[in-house]
RNA sequence: CGGCUCGUGGUGAAAUGGCAGACACAGCAGACUUAAAAUCUGCUGGUAGAAAUACCGUGCGGGUUCGAGUCCCGCCGAGCCGACCA
């Protein structure tokens, strides 16, 4: 199959042609104030989700986003755009680590090879990067300013009166270290053993690790925390000026989790201090029956009772040795101990029993919840199992049964909130409690501070020393910007310590910063490089800052100097093309250091994706998720080889709906290539020797009405298409195209003039090489074809004098007719009643009513 | 258990509320060829019919509408995500 005679030359011409629009810098982006630069043209920035150069290589999956915003690269240069189109390398990262323990070799040495086959690959496909902006965030020149960053969270707080993070040097209090936003913190964590490593909560998946599926169990250790709950409001209310799909922000949104409740404290019998509850329900206070304590909960050991005690440190030890899988598993079964313990209600004295179990969780609130069992799934459980009072102080609407009952109704039971309705209750008692210094209104979120260390080698080091105060104390103190970046030392050895101290703590020299200081060892996680890499994209280069502002300033908004009264709502990268896997975590991450960098006045605009739109996953031909196990994996390589570039990039469009989900087809691929072949046909002809010259059907002869119809359709849906993202059905309008000019001899060569060039984003190779071909013999075809202007369709060619309406009666298809495409309602009303097709169908039947859709249709409606 | 997305030919899929199945794949028949490949032409949702044509048809049941694949409600099924979030 693979020396069968090609049907075109592709093997030929797509690598000379990826040569020299690299040697000519064709998809150059130029910056304010280089040479190039046009300010009469508006920018676009499109932007991949950049890969991380794995030993594998790329598959057709990671190929399908990139061919779209290719796409519209393309079209929005031919559209008259100073488009940025960068690529780069998201190279730190775990999976280089392990490799290098395995084999022996640097990590360093690993991601330059990945990197180098990636970037092959990418480059085998025609893509038009701009590649003089290539970023690798474990180049020094790039990390410093990841550390750079870094630095500006360390030294930076958020004011809670003007809602802003703002310089720590506004800070007033007298403990900076506990508002900074990246802080240290003893953490209860994921520790991976088998990784060596701490993991973040999002990196573990049913109790393992994401990487390796390795077990993760929970131990306290001290770490590198990220504030990124101070933002939690703005990260979920800034979300609404984003042209996102709403499944996305939906995602965020729920991540973020935020709920309106209130916080009430109980005092506790036989204890000083008291224990505060996180409710969404304060209007069911009077129907809380019992207290429950998370096992990990600070006051357990107070509160026990010397009865209880060895109950309830056997309960903690059960509870402690459990996987976080374990807990979730078997947690459809509840179970929990007798602190010995009550708690006092504050609305009616009442000495509720407290309890310590599993189903109530450190991590959320404050870790304990007042039970309401007859509103409460969960607590009606638990009740029900350990014969727990159950009091109802809802009253359904509708006579619903009110047992476990946890929608809105009326207060019963609940003294002065009788006869209230749920909303009202919550508002009155909310109130009442703050009156009383017992409690108040808050918004709790489930989004958790970011754990910001990793226990590794091959990441970013922080720009961070630790060295002693007078007490001999460790204090932390961050280095001056001057001083990076911090690269890590070479090391022969970077395996995990097997304990908790990182493989940075081996290198001895390294360590050591000063007579009384060391370094920090920990790393960044692999979420920090990713988290700006477009900003650097607009200034690459740049030893000064991390982005100069004029770039920043046009790359964001378009303008060459945005002042500060003037910042945008919207703005920033408008189009960004990735994966549904990132829809919490990368894109979380990266519009949090997006706003601090706002706040700070490094950048322009709040937000840094205007648009976002995924692209779906591309099964294997099995209809299985491609993977080494299965075997079902297709590389770009084998089809590139076979089919070239162009068969490659116009299938992986032409498969379906860019953000569905769609099985490979090698069947689909011959039947694009063969499209392809049919437009090579178009315009060349094979000679007996077996080489190609130009079609000598080919004449400067004018286009037939129909023929100046169907271009001109063509150029209209293929450009209102690729505007939608709708790729395939403009494809195939390409095809329509194709198939209608196939037939005819002679042939005019303007079909070509406008189809090259709609198709060059497409298939770019094909389409410069015809057009250079026929510029040989047409004077016409100038340049390049990925450099015309987008043709402009003109709708008179679209009117035709004649048009065929479809006839209904009763919505139902009964004939159809021809008519002036202008003729009046009710000629077109007597000319469908006379149709004796429609007489057969409404004979003996009152005609009540004619609806008449010009150009489109007539219905008869009879009874 | 909850949320989201989605159910259309043998397959991938089209269809601003207005002719369901565009464009492809596969299949069948034919042309070219000594033959094959490639290419080209025709047919290709189901049932009945030689055909014209007729009837049926977008997971199921209701509703809105002159008219529903499309909008609304309820079910069934699939995929993805989150799962004890108080």
């Amino acid at each position: 199959m693979a020396a069968q005679r090609k049907q075109f030359p592709f093997p030929e011409f797509e690598t000379r042609w990826q040569s020299r629009w690299l040697e000519d810098g064709a998809f150059r982006a130029p910056n304010p104030g280089e040479t190039g630069f046009d300010p009469a043209k508006p920018k676009y920035y499109v932007l991949d989700m950049f890969p991380y150069p794995s030993g594998e290589g790329l598959h057709v999956g990671h190929v399908e986003g990139y061919t779209a915003t290719d796409i519209i690269a393309r079209f929005k240069r031919m559209r008259g755009f100073n488009v940025l189109h960068p690529m780069g390398w998201d190279a730190f990262g775990l999976p280089a680590e392990q490799f290098a323990i395995k084999t022996g070799q640097h990590p360093r040495e690993t991601t330059a090879r990945n990197i180098a086959r990636f970037k092959a690959q990418l480059q085998a496909l025609g893509f038009s990067y701009d590649w003089s902006r290539e970023v690798s965030t474990t180049d020094p020149g790039y990390f410093r300013w990841t550390q750079w960053i870094f630095l500006q969270l360390y030294n930076s707080w958020h004011n809670p009166t003007t809602k802003k993070i703002e310089p720590i040097s506004t800070y007033p209090g007298s403990e900076p270290d506990k508002v900074r936003l990246a802080y240290v913190a003893e953490m209860p964590v994921n520790w991976c053993p088998a990784l060596g490593t701490v993991l973040a909560n999002e990196e573990v998946i049913d109790g393992k690790s994401e990487v390796g599926g390795h077990p993760v169990e929970r131990r306290p250790l001290r770490q590198w925390m990220l504030r990124i709950t101070a933002l939690a409001e703005r990260l979920i209310s800034e979300l609404d000026g984003l042209d996102w799909p709403e499944g996305i922000k939906l995602l965020q949104k729920n991540w973020i989790g935020r709920s309106e409740g209130a916080m009430v404290k109980f005092s506790i019998f036989n204890s000083r201090f008291p224990v505060e509850v996180f409710t969404t329900r304060p209007d069911t206070l009077f129907g809380a029956t019992y207290m429950v304590l998370s096992p990990e909960h600070p006051m357990v050991p107070q509160i026990t009772s010397a009865a209880q005690r060895a109950a309830v440190e056997d309960y903690q030890k059960q509870v402690g040795s459990k996987s976080d899988l374990e807990r979730t598993e078997l947690a459809k079964d509840k179970t929990g101990v007798f602190t010995g313990a009550f708690a006092v209600n504050p609305v009616n004295g009442e000495l509720l029993p407290v309890w310590i179990a599993d189903y109530v969780l450190m991590g959320y609130g404050t870790g304990a919840i007042m039970a309401v069992p007859a509103h409460d799934q969960r607590d009606f459980e638990f009740a029900t199992k350990f014969k727990l009072k159950i009091r109802q102080v809802v009253q359904p609407p509708d006579g619903e049964n009110w047992q476990g009952f946890t929608g809105d109704g009326k207060a019963v039971n609940s003294q002065f909130l009788d006869g209230l309705s749920t909303t009202e209750a919550k508002k009155k008692i909310t109130a009442w409690l703050k009156e009383k210094g017992l409690g108040q209104g808050t918004i709790n979120y489930k989004l958790r501070d970011w754990l910001f260390s990793r226990q590794r080698y091959w990441g970013e080091p922080f720009p961070i020393i630790w060295e002693a105060n007078e007490n001999g104390k460790l204090k932390h103190r961050a280095l001056d910007e001057k001083e990076l970046p911090v690269v890590q030392p070479d090391m022969d050895d970077f395996k995990p310590t097997g304990t908790a101290e990182p493989p940075l703590s081996k290198a001895t020299e390294w360590l050591k910063y000063s007579e009384k200081a060391t370094r920090e060892t920990n790393t960044m996680p692999q979420w920090a490089g990713s988290c700006w890499y477009y900003l650097r994209f607009c200034d690459p280069k740049n030893s000064e800052r991390f982005i100069s502002k004029d770039a920043e300033s046009f790359w964001m908004t378009g303008e060459l100097q945005t002042s500060k009264s003037q910042l945008r709502i919207r703005g920033g990268v408008d189009l960004y093309v990735g994966g549904t896997e990132h829809a919490v975590l990368h894109l979380l991450y990266a519009r949090f250091w997006h706003k601090v960098l706002f706040d700070l006045g490094h950048l322009t605009t709040p937000e840094p994706f205007q648009r976002l739109v995924n692209q779906g996953i591309i099964l294997g031909p099995d209809n299985q998720k491609m993977s080494k196990s299965r075997g079902n994996v297709v590389t770009p390589d084998t089809v590139i080889e076979e089919y070239g570039a162009d068969s490659l990039r116009l299938y992986e469009m032409f498969m379906g709906p860019l953000e569905q989900m769609k099985p490979w087809s090698m069947k689909g691929v011959e039947g694009v290539y063969r499209f392809l072949g049919r437009v090579w046909r178009l315009a060349m002809e094979e000679t007996q020797e077996g080489d190609w010259k130009i079609s000598p059907d080919l004449k400067e002869i004018d286009l037939t009405p129909e023929q100046l119809r169907v271009a001109h359709a063509t150029i209209k849906k293929v450009t209102s298409d690729v505007e939608d993202f709708a790729f395939n059905t403009a494809i195939s309008q390409m095809m329509v195209f194709t198939n209608e000019f196939v037939k005819t001899t002679p042939r005019p060569v303007a079909a070509l003039k406008i189809l090259l060039p709609l198709l060059s984003p497409f298939a770019p190779h094909l389409a410069e090489e015809l057009w250079e071909n026929l510029g040989k013999k047409f004077p016409d075809f100038k340049g390049r074809a990925s450099a015309q202007p987008w043709p402009v369709h003109d709708e008179k060619h679209l009117l035709v004098e004649e048009v065929e309406l479809i006839v209904q009666v009763n919505g139902k298809l009964r004939d159809r007719l021809k008519a002036k495409r202008d003729a009046a309602d009710a000629e077109l009303e007597k000319l469908a009643l006379a149709s004796p097709k429609v007489q057969e169908a409404t004979t003996g039947k009152e005609v009540v009513k004619v609806i008449v859709i010009k150009g489109k249709l007539i219905n008869i409606v009879v009874k």
